[in-house]
DNA sequence: GGGAGCCCTGAATCCATAT
DNA sequence: TATATGGATTCAGGGCTCC
């Protein structure tokens, strides 16, 4: 990086190393391994080394960011908090922290924690009186007419679109484009220039390229560099006024039972009614029900009051409320509309 | 809460200062050429007197945390990334990052970066060799029998939740109860002692009494501290029942397989089969069983049969009844069920 | 051709206890 | 403290086969 002239680049985008610390593999429930990053890229000695490293690339990312220039890193939680201290003490001002929900995270085999079913990015300017760029109504047109929010629903990258070396992956962390199209539709222009100084195998250089963005990336690695530049090559730029987005929005949040608990819409310790009085069920804190010996969700327990192999919960359970039975479907519209309006 | 004893506290919930005014006031440039300096200059000393600070209320909460016990921090990217580097610093061992996706965020007035409609906890373990608690089958069944994510949609604190005082909000950041719910329902246990060292109108209080927790809370200002007492004080906890959540088989008596030869629940030359039609072994009156030449346990023949490093020999082993395929777990079941009738 | 079902896989700090 | 062993633990999506 050190040799690109001071304040050539618009944006840029660091994927840095994580500094994963595994402790030893990790075996799926069905037998199979877990295939972990365990490249030597990404090992250091600790904190100090780590932060040393992230102070480093920083500067030297600073340097060459115009004055107007906007910076994006990505990390998880064994990182980000370092990178994102760093960032703000070499003087860059935070803009934004964006969350990268993952549709479809690796569970946690274990069942020792919570599923780690994000990333996080840090948005930040190169410094405080930075005029950067933001195009809001690119972002909100994208998002069905409403601000875009700074927690983004996308896929993990796998399919046709991950890229293989003789059946296995050609680099354990790469990216998905649909990421790397919104970070550079949000914050730049056509004809502007953007540097990834970790480019591993070319995801933010294949996405400037469709977007007309021009592009620099640094790679020590020569394998991912020569795949990322056969990537690239193949690639066509979109036309002129092509540049279609338009996302629609997820269908209807699924409800766990669960929050409502939670809520204090139904409370723990009340009691579920079924039609008929064909039974009741004793709501417990952690939003399972229990009737007698059977203790599960409202849809087991349900179902075991109904003597069916399955039941819907939500329309088989009442609540009672100024002496009237509620079916518990009502419950979970009022939480709906909690979500939709509170405040 | 250097007045508290050493090692009392299973799980410490902090919502430190986010550090958000402070330095704008601070730093009125004098004049001329000396503005760009100074503000740099104070900037500089802002985090570093917000770091000290936050070093010096993380010191006292690990102090006073049990070896085994969790800590919480609440934060926006303004001040959470210098709160994640110094609990990494102390010697805590992060567990997770947590998102609280706000579902009725304020939005961004004036247009100029993304609508910030998240904040984001850190979940730590005192040390790395913690054995911490997390009620993983209670927070599966609170979300539908899907693993808890690192992502929680949960409304902002309004409506009648929200502390009024003479019509206007009592605290500018009070945290829904929702978000503290799930929290503490998480990792901690009827009995266990919860501190907030940032009190505040005394949600962690409100909750942890609900849940049946003991709860300490810190609060230098006196108008808050009376609204919390007042508040809590009118509040009822939960009955036991109410309280029970989902267990898993963590916790239950090991049962060794020879007992369910011992007991005639499995007869010995019978044969365990794996599915699949995977292998079959016969049992032997120890309690070993063997498959061609492997011989040992019901788990170690059963990751033989897997070709895995290990295996449940519980769930991947079956026997026949009825002309069907049972799992030995459900004999398990029947053996557990056969000792609770006796006791 | 379509649908059901099986297999594979993804940035993962992923066990507890007795000997 | 290191080693051995019991045994608890998974969600969504894409690709493929097979009927």
């Amino acid at each position: 990086m050190n040799a690109l002239p001071e304040g050539c680049a618009d944006v840029v985008f660091a994927d840095p190393p994580y500094n994963l610390q595994l402790r030893r593999d990790l075996q799926r429930p069905e037998g199979g391994m877990v295939a972990g990053v365990s490249e030597e890229w990404d090992l250091f000695d600790g904190f100090e080394s780590y932060d040393a490293f992230t102070r480093a690339w920083l500067k030297a990312a600073r340097r060459i960011l115009k004055p107007d220039g906007t910076i994006w890193a990505i990390g998880s939680y064994h990182n980000v908090f370092r990178v994102g201290a760093a960032l703000q003490d070499a003087g860059f001002w935070v803009l934004n922290d964006i969350i990268w929900r993952k549709c479809n995270p690796m569970p946690n085999f274990r069942g020792t924690r919570f599923t780690n079913a994000h990333e996080t990015l840090i948005w930040a300017a190169r410094s405080e009186r930075s005029k950067y760029r933001f195009n809001y109504h690119a972002m909100k047109a994208m998002n069905d007419d409403l601000q875009m929010r700074s927690d983004w629903l996308i896929p993990i990258c796998g399919g046709n679109e991950r890229l293989k070396r003789r059946g296995a992956k050609a680099h354990p962390t790469q990216k998905p484009e649909a990421l790397l199209y919104r970070i550079l539709l949000a914050c730049s222009a056509p004809g502007d220039v953007v540097v990834d100084p970790f480019f591993g195998t070319g995801t933010t250089g294949a996405v400037a390229k469709l977007l007309g963005r021009h592009w620099i990336g640094i790679e020590e690695d020569c394998v991912y560099a020569a795949i990322a530049e056969e990537r690239i090559a193949g690639l066509l730029p979109l036309a002129g006024g092509a540049l279609a987005v338009s996302q629609g929005r997820r269908g209807e949040a699924r409800i766990p039972f669960g929050a409502l608990v939670e809520a204090g819409i139904v409370r723990p310790g009340s009691m579920l009614h079924a039609p008929a009085r064909r039974g009741e069920a004793l709501v417990r804190a952690d939003g399972t029900v229990a009737m007698g010996d059977q203790c599960g969700s409202i849809h087991q327990v349900g179902a075991a009051a109904m003597g069916a192999a399955t039941c819907n919960g939500w329309t088989f359970w009442h609540v009672v409320e100024a002496e009237q039975l509620v079916v518990l479907d009502a419950k979970r519209d009022v939480y709906r509309a909690m979500l939709a309006n509170a405040a």
